[in-house]
DNA sequence: ACGAGGATGCTCT
DNA sequence: GAGCATCCTCGTC
Protein backbone atom coordinates (compact mmCIF):
# COMPACT_ATOMS: atom_id res chain seq x y z
CA UNK A 1 0.00 0.00 0.00
CA UNK A 2 1.36 3.13 -0.78
CA UNK A 3 2.91 4.76 2.33
CA UNK A 4 1.54 8.18 1.64
CA UNK A 5 -1.85 6.63 1.81
CA UNK A 6 -1.55 5.29 5.20
CA UNK A 7 -0.45 8.65 6.65
CA UNK A 8 -3.52 10.52 5.03
CA UNK A 9 -5.71 7.73 6.73
CA UNK A 10 -4.48 8.74 10.27
CA UNK A 11 -5.31 11.27 12.61
CA UNK A 12 -4.85 14.81 11.13
CA UNK A 13 -2.93 15.90 14.11
CA UNK A 14 -0.30 12.88 12.96
CA UNK A 15 -0.97 13.82 9.11
CA UNK A 16 -0.81 17.53 9.13
CA UNK A 17 3.20 17.80 10.61
CA UNK A 18 3.67 14.65 8.12
CA UNK A 19 3.03 16.43 5.23
CA UNK A 20 5.97 18.95 5.60
CA UNK A 21 8.09 18.46 2.86
CA UNK A 22 6.00 16.75 0.68
CA UNK A 23 5.49 18.36 -3.18
CA UNK A 24 2.41 18.97 -4.37
CA UNK A 25 2.34 18.68 -8.10
CA UNK A 26 -0.49 20.26 -10.30
CA UNK A 27 -0.64 19.83 -13.71
CA UNK A 28 -3.50 22.67 -15.07
CA UNK A 29 -3.91 24.10 -18.46
CA UNK A 30 -1.33 21.87 -19.68
CA UNK A 31 1.06 23.55 -17.81
CA UNK A 32 2.37 21.73 -14.69
CA UNK A 33 4.05 23.53 -11.16
CA UNK A 34 5.11 22.28 -8.13
CA UNK A 35 5.94 23.38 -4.38
CA UNK A 36 7.35 21.83 -1.16
CA UNK A 37 4.82 21.94 1.72
CA UNK A 38 6.40 24.16 4.20
CA UNK A 39 3.01 25.52 6.44
CA UNK A 40 0.15 23.41 7.26
CA UNK A 41 -2.82 23.95 9.94
CA UNK A 42 -4.50 20.74 11.25
CA UNK A 43 -8.92 20.89 11.25
CA UNK A 44 -10.46 18.50 13.42
CA UNK A 45 -13.93 18.12 11.96
CA UNK A 46 -16.55 18.01 14.40
CA UNK A 47 -14.32 17.97 17.05
CA UNK A 48 -12.85 21.52 16.28
CA UNK A 49 -15.08 24.51 16.37
CA UNK A 50 -12.79 26.19 13.97
CA UNK A 51 -13.71 23.80 11.47
CA UNK A 52 -15.80 24.20 8.24
CA UNK A 53 -17.42 20.14 9.03
CA UNK A 54 -18.00 21.58 13.09
CA UNK A 55 -21.65 22.25 12.48
CA UNK A 56 -22.08 18.79 10.24
CA UNK A 57 -22.16 18.37 6.51
CA UNK A 58 -22.98 20.78 4.18
CA UNK A 59 -22.81 21.23 0.58
CA UNK A 60 -19.90 22.76 0.50
CA UNK A 61 -17.83 20.83 3.04
CA UNK A 62 -18.65 17.75 1.37
CA UNK A 63 -15.65 16.19 0.33
CA UNK A 64 -14.13 16.18 3.84
CA UNK A 65 -16.57 13.64 4.49
CA UNK A 66 -15.70 11.50 1.70
CA UNK A 67 -12.62 9.59 1.33
CA UNK A 68 -8.86 10.68 3.16
CA UNK A 69 -6.47 11.76 0.30
CA UNK A 70 -9.56 13.89 -1.48
CA UNK A 71 -8.99 17.72 -1.87
CA UNK A 72 -11.06 20.16 -0.12
CA UNK A 73 -11.21 23.30 -1.70
CA UNK A 74 -13.31 26.37 -0.85
CA UNK A 75 -13.75 30.31 -1.29
CA UNK A 76 -12.51 32.59 0.83
CA UNK A 77 -13.29 36.17 1.94
CA UNK A 78 -15.06 35.52 -1.56
CA UNK A 79 -12.05 36.41 -3.34
CA UNK A 80 -9.93 33.40 -2.91
CA UNK A 81 -9.19 29.76 -2.85
CA UNK A 82 -7.63 27.55 -0.53
CA UNK A 83 -7.16 23.67 -0.37
CA UNK A 84 -6.72 21.33 2.56
CA UNK A 85 -5.90 17.80 2.38
CA UNK A 86 -8.47 15.39 3.91
CA UNK A 87 -7.05 13.10 6.47
CA UNK A 88 -8.37 10.06 8.26
CA UNK A 89 -10.42 8.27 9.47
CA UNK A 90 -13.34 8.58 6.72
CA UNK A 91 -15.89 10.52 8.27
CA UNK A 92 -14.15 12.51 10.46
CA UNK A 93 -14.37 15.28 8.05
CA UNK A 94 -10.77 16.09 9.33
CA UNK A 95 -8.28 17.87 6.77
CA UNK A 96 -4.85 19.73 6.78
CA UNK A 97 -5.12 23.08 5.32
CA UNK A 98 -2.16 23.77 3.16
CA UNK A 99 -1.11 27.49 3.96
CA UNK A 100 2.59 27.88 2.16
CA UNK A 101 5.31 25.69 0.27
CA UNK A 102 8.42 26.54 -1.80
CA UNK A 103 8.11 26.44 -5.97
CA UNK A 104 10.32 23.78 -7.03
CA UNK A 105 8.54 23.85 -10.89
CA UNK A 106 6.95 26.06 -13.00
CA UNK A 107 8.30 29.11 -11.43
CA UNK A 108 7.40 31.28 -14.95
CA UNK A 109 3.76 29.84 -14.99
CA UNK A 110 3.38 31.25 -11.22
CA UNK A 111 4.69 34.41 -11.99
CA UNK A 112 2.39 34.95 -14.59
CA UNK A 113 -0.55 33.16 -12.35
CA UNK A 114 0.16 35.45 -9.54
CA UNK A 115 0.95 38.75 -11.58
CA UNK A 116 3.84 39.63 -9.39
CA UNK A 117 7.80 38.22 -9.29
CA UNK A 118 7.89 37.93 -5.16
CA UNK A 119 5.74 36.20 -3.03
CA UNK A 120 4.48 33.58 -4.94
CA UNK A 121 3.16 30.80 -2.74
CA UNK A 122 3.62 31.93 1.30
CA UNK A 123 -0.10 31.69 1.62
CA UNK A 124 -2.96 29.99 1.57
CA UNK A 125 -4.98 31.98 -1.36
CA UNK A 126 -1.22 32.89 -2.93
CA UNK A 127 -0.58 28.50 -2.87
CA UNK A 128 -3.88 27.91 -4.92
CA UNK A 129 -3.60 31.21 -7.61
CA UNK A 130 0.24 29.89 -8.04
CA UNK A 131 -0.82 26.07 -8.84
CA UNK A 132 -3.98 27.10 -11.10
CA UNK A 133 -6.88 25.09 -7.84
CA UNK A 134 -9.71 26.79 -7.88
CA UNK A 135 -12.99 25.77 -7.24
CA UNK A 136 -13.44 23.10 -9.97
CA UNK A 137 -10.30 21.08 -8.23
CA UNK A 138 -12.99 20.71 -5.03
CA UNK A 139 -12.91 16.66 -4.31
CA UNK A 140 -10.01 16.07 -6.37
CA UNK A 141 -8.11 12.57 -5.38
CA UNK A 142 -4.45 14.00 -4.49
CA UNK A 143 -2.38 10.18 -4.84
CA UNK A 144 -3.57 8.77 -8.26
CA UNK A 145 -2.72 10.18 -11.61
CA UNK A 146 -4.96 13.02 -11.73
CA UNK A 147 -4.27 16.80 -12.64
CA UNK A 148 -3.00 17.26 -8.80
CA UNK A 149 -0.96 14.69 -6.98
CA UNK A 150 1.61 14.73 -3.70
CA UNK A 151 4.56 12.58 -3.53
CA UNK A 152 7.17 12.07 -0.83
CA UNK A 153 9.86 14.66 0.36
CA UNK A 154 12.69 15.17 2.71
CA UNK A 155 11.26 15.32 6.24
CA UNK A 156 12.06 18.54 7.34
CA UNK A 157 14.82 18.35 10.20
CA UNK A 158 13.26 21.54 12.08
CA UNK A 159 9.06 22.15 12.77
CA UNK A 160 7.51 25.12 14.71
CA UNK A 161 4.02 24.34 16.63
CA UNK A 162 2.25 27.61 16.75
CA UNK A 163 -1.62 28.67 16.79
CA UNK A 164 -3.70 28.65 14.02
CA UNK A 165 -3.89 31.82 11.70
CA UNK A 166 -6.95 34.27 11.50
CA UNK A 167 -9.47 32.02 12.86
CA UNK A 168 -11.13 33.47 16.18
CA UNK A 169 -12.25 29.79 17.75
CA UNK A 170 -10.39 27.39 19.85
CA UNK A 171 -7.55 29.62 19.32
CA UNK A 172 -5.90 27.78 22.34
CA UNK A 173 -4.67 24.71 19.56
CA UNK A 174 -1.63 24.98 18.69
CA UNK A 175 -2.29 22.78 15.13
CA UNK A 176 -0.10 25.16 12.76
CA UNK A 177 3.19 23.76 11.83
CA UNK A 178 5.64 25.19 10.07
CA UNK A 179 8.71 24.62 8.80
CA UNK A 180 11.85 26.76 7.03
CA UNK A 181 13.69 23.91 5.93
CA UNK A 182 14.66 24.74 1.99
CA UNK A 183 14.98 21.71 0.53
C1' DA B 1 8.97 45.43 9.29
C1' DC B 2 4.30 46.25 10.54
C1' DG B 3 -0.60 47.71 10.81
C1' DA B 4 -4.98 49.54 9.01
C1' DG B 5 -8.53 49.31 5.66
C1' DG B 6 -11.05 47.80 1.65
C1' DA B 7 -12.38 44.37 -1.91
C1' DT B 8 -15.59 40.59 -2.60
C1' DG B 9 -19.06 36.50 -2.64
C1' DC B 10 -20.53 32.48 -0.50
C1' DT B 11 -22.50 30.02 3.66
C1' DC B 12 -25.40 29.63 7.20
C1' DT B 13 -28.53 32.01 10.75
C1' DG C 1 -27.53 40.09 7.34
C1' DA C 2 -23.33 38.72 9.71
C1' DG C 3 -19.16 36.58 9.42
C1' DC C 4 -15.40 34.91 7.45
C1' DA C 5 -9.15 29.24 7.64
C1' DT C 6 -7.15 36.23 2.76
C1' DC C 7 -4.48 39.44 -0.02
C1' DC C 8 -3.03 43.88 -1.61
C1' DT C 9 -1.88 48.74 -1.18
C1' DC C 10 -0.48 52.49 1.20
C1' DG C 11 0.73 54.68 5.36
C1' DT C 12 4.10 54.89 9.32
C1' DC C 13 8.35 53.60 11.94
Amino acid sequence: MNPLRSILEGPVLDAAPALLGWRLRSRIDNVVTEIVVTEVEAYDGANDPASHAFRGRSPRNLTMFGEPGGLYVYRSYGIHWCMNVVTGPKGRAAAVLLRAGVPTVGHVAMVKRRGRQDHLTDGPGKLCQALGVTGVHDGARLLGRGVLSLKPGLAPTTVEQTGRIGISKAVDRTWRFVTSDVV
